[in-house]
DNA sequence: GCCGTTTTCGGCCCGACTGTTTTCAGTCG
């Protein structure tokens, strides 16, 4: 049988989520599911796992009612509570709590009271003016709907980061011209990195916020204003994405960039510590409680003061999940984040001798313009054809081509090296795609999962793995295959393929592209507590993907990575020994 | 629902904005 992925699982538990908040459920309780949603979303190790060994209520958040729910889930499919909740509810009830601003309340109350269930439904019934009839719906309430039902389908459920970060950068900037702004930044989910974003966070300090706000309900970028008040606009992107401005005072900044940067686990864990040490958090700072009131404010100016004040160190936004980083910066163990500085070389990109843009010359200048010290070109094996894989011919040339670039720049002097790979298919046996009499022009070999793909878990781990003990392969390529928002991960053990790697010393790839980030978060630190080595590559077809190294450095850095877990954080002559203990 | 060197019971983060409420509920992050 297919295991059960702990995303499936947290899918499970959100239709809890959604069912329970529709019913009408105690709060607290639907907090409880919530925050079991997104720990386990994030949770590095299968509960699959954890489950077979009864261990699952040892994750935070998971305790016996939980547990049992999700040891169903794995071990029969389904879970008899949440039938018995669908039940009381149609589907198109539950999709409706997808209309921003259109909650459970509402949504109850159509399908109770007017017997709406679905939004197709509940978008006729505004059309013909039937929601009016409901107490506490107006003629702008039926508007509202319309309009929201219209953002719901145009915008879908989240966007990759790097189509967020350029417009996050435009509307700073015309923050940062507007006169009355002192500071102004990114927050969100897009300040902690996350691979892809649901909205845009700004924030901003002001002593006249309301002049602030009036500016920025301007910016060209809103296509639509949802809400304007003094200290908060949002709207939305053409796109259909919601952004959303704040302006509080100065002294407020670093509570604020706290607050507003989450995420809300990670908020309501500091905020649970600061009532333990008698202090209250908001977003304007830290106030010493009084009678159950904020008193004197202790907090508040920069993030460093907040996190001091309940006794920590300031915690990289990427770390804050609720995903133990609290316990960490408790006990002064933190990682020491890897940083873009750190990366010395990237090792995969294409050239014209496969699918890529340009040549080694021009794929060596755009990197030294980067400050990298080394390049790897890997172009694709023989049986690659739909990407030109290069011929045994090929491979020469191309062998040749490196080593006049390499004489050219004479290599070493102006430390700069280009290194010789290939980004060889795993084929259906586990054998590398290169051919023997060129093995030996190799540098390095990656290996890669591009076809043959089968439904049968065991057969593609086995598969991987073979490849990984060959001894002929150095890294795994976008190890699981998923594109964001497009196509799930192959059916692949990776607990299996990261223990063979760990144990043949194979190192693990982040594809640093930005629909791909795979490993993702989650497996890369999944992959370093297996004691993996990781390297991050942009897979570059072409110069101007070379700066997607970012987007690979962000996910390692949420995966708690550190520079001396990346083998492309080395210098080329250590990089050239690991690689030279494989070859003979 | 979960959780506990103050607790196995009684707590559980906090404020802005909207619409239609004459004092507040719903939604969001």
């Amino acid at each position: 049988m297919r295991r059960v992925t702990n995303g499936e699982i947290a899918e499970m538990l959100e239709q809890i989520v959604g069912l329970l908040e529709l019913a009408g459920e105690d709060t607290f309780r639907i907090r409880s599911y919530q925050r079991a949603v997104d720990t386990v979303a994030a949770y590095p190790e299968e509960l699959a796992n954890l489950h077979a060994q009864g261990k699952l209520t040892s994750v935070p958040g998971i305790g016996k009612s939980l547990a049992e729910k999700i040891g169903e889930y794995l071990d029969d499919g389904k879970v008899t509570y949440l039938d018995e909740l669908r039940a009381r509810f149609p589907e198109g009830v539950v999709e409706m709590l997808n209309i921003p601003g259109f909650g459970p309340r509402s949504a109850d109350r159509v399908y109770q009271e007017l017997g709406i269930t679905s939004v197709d439904q509940l978008e006729a019934a505004a059309k013909e003016g039937r929601l009016r009839d409901l107490k506490g719906f107006g003629p702008k309430a039926e508007e509202k709907v319309l309009h929201n039902i219209a953002q719901y389908r145009l915008a879908g459920e989240r966007a990759l980061l790097s189509e967020i970060l350029p417009v996050a950068d435009a509307m700073i900037a015309k923050l940062e011209a507007t006169p009355q702004v002192l500071r102004c930044a990114m927050a969100g989910s897009a300040r902690r990195h996350r691979e892809t974003v649901g909205d845009l966070d700004l924030l901003a300090t002001s002593e006249e916020p309301a002049k602030v706000s009036a500016a920025a309900k301007q910016f060209d970028e809103f296509v639509d204003i949802i809400g304007a008040g003094d200290t908060k606009v949002s709207g939305h992107l053409a796109g259909g994405r919601q952004v959303d401005v704040r302006v509080v005072p100065p002294d407020s900044y670093g509570a604020a960039m706290v607050y507003f940067t989450g995420s809300q686990q990670h908020n309501i864990a500091l905020r649970s510590r600061a009532l333990k040490l008698g202090l209250t958090i908001n977003e304007y700072g830290v106030f010493r409680l009084e009678n159950g009131e904020a008193g004197e404010k202790v907090a508040g100016t920069e993030e460093e003061d907040i996190y001091k004040a309940v006794g920590l160190p300031w915690i990289p936004p990427e770390l804050r999940e609720a995903q133990g980083e609290i316990e960490a910066a408790e006990k002064g163990m933190l990682p020491d984040l890897i940083e873009l500085t750190d990366i010395h070389g990237d090792l995969q990109m294409h050239t014209r001798s496969s699918d890529g843009h340009q040549s080694v010359a021009q794929m060596a200048d755009a990197a030294r313009e980067l400050g990298y010290s080394f390049i790897g070109v890997t172009d694709h094996s023989p049986s690659l054809a739909v990407a030109h894989g290069m011929s045994v011919d090929e491979i020469k040339q191309q062998h040749d081509e490196i080593a006049e670039v390499n004489t050219a720049l004479e290599s070493g002097k102006h430390g700069f090296s280009v290194l010789h790979g290939i980004e060889a298919d795993i084929l259906t046996d586990g054998s590398l795609d290169v051919p023997d009499e060129v093995y030996d022009l190799f540098d390095y070999v990656i290996g890669s999962l591009h076809q043959g793909f089968t439904s049968d878990v065991k057969r593609m781990t086995t598969r991987a793995v073979t490849a990984i003990k060959s001894g002929r392969m150095d890294f795994m390529a976008h190890p699981t295959g998923r594109i964001l928002l497009q196509r799930e991960a192959y059916g692949l053990d990776l607990d299996a393929v990261l223990e063979a790697a760990a144990a043949n010393d194979v190192a693990m790839e982040i594809n640093a592209f930005p629909n791909r980030l795979d490993l993702s978060d989650v497996n890369c630190r999944h992959a370093r507590d297996l004691g993996c080595l990781l390297t991050i590559n942009t897979d570059s077809h072409d110069v101007a993907h070379l700066t997607n190294m970012q987007y690979g450095v962000f996910s390692a850095r949420r995966g708690w990575i550190e520079a001396r877990n990346v083998i492309n954080t080395w210098d080329v002559e250590q990089l050239r020994k690991w690689f030279g203990k494989r070859r003979r």
